[in-house]
DNA sequence: CGAGTATTTCGATGCGCGTCAAAATAGTTG
DNA sequence: CAACTATTTTGACGCGCATCGAAATACTCG
């Protein structure tokens, strides 16, 4: 599972977490509270993207990410299963 | 979380996926199953050990493992927790 | 004890990937 | 168009870590 590796890093797990708490925000903000550069970031989200854990939208200059629901409840259901036996 | 990291490489994830699913087995079983030496099998059991994921009993030459749920359970939780809000 | 099998530890190696700086792209505003 | 901000892309670098071979430990059986 892609999932599974995307997360394992450390800061794309705070990212994640970070989207998913609140609504919707961009990079900025994010960039504020990990200690990454811009690049670095935007590298992670891409791969975020990518797996379908995360989707944006383009409002004037900022960029505004949202968590993807479903696909973390799939992976959920997909762990889930698999330690039912 | 040190748990995500962990089942984060694929070998690692399958190799508890299959300790999972059978209620135990020993390194020999799971050596025949991946592609990988049994040096790096240890290495990656013992990883496993010390984050509460498996356990393992020694019964002769042979070492079995079986999982924790409890861990395991906790993971899933807090990831559920994590998705809320 | 000696031979044989299972597992772990050790030392060394290769490379995947997270990281950054800097250039490039996109959008806004005068 | 020029100047400015936000984000992405590019290229290069360094390190963590998975990996292996081989030696070491553990255990069984004659």
């Amino acid at each position: 599972m892609q999932i599974a590796k995307a997360l394992g890093d450390a800061h794309r797990f705070a990212i994640y977490s970070q989207i998913a708490q609140s609504d919707e925000l961009f990079c900025g903000e994010m960039c504020a509270k990990h200690t990454i550069s811009p690049g670095t970031l935007s590298h992670h989200l891409k791969i975020l993207t990518e797996l379908g854990l995360i989707t944006s939208r383009k409002e004037g200059l900022n960029v505004y990410y949202r968590v993807i629901p479903e696909t973390f409840a799939a992976y959920l259901k997909y762990l889930t299963g698999m330690s039912a036996r």
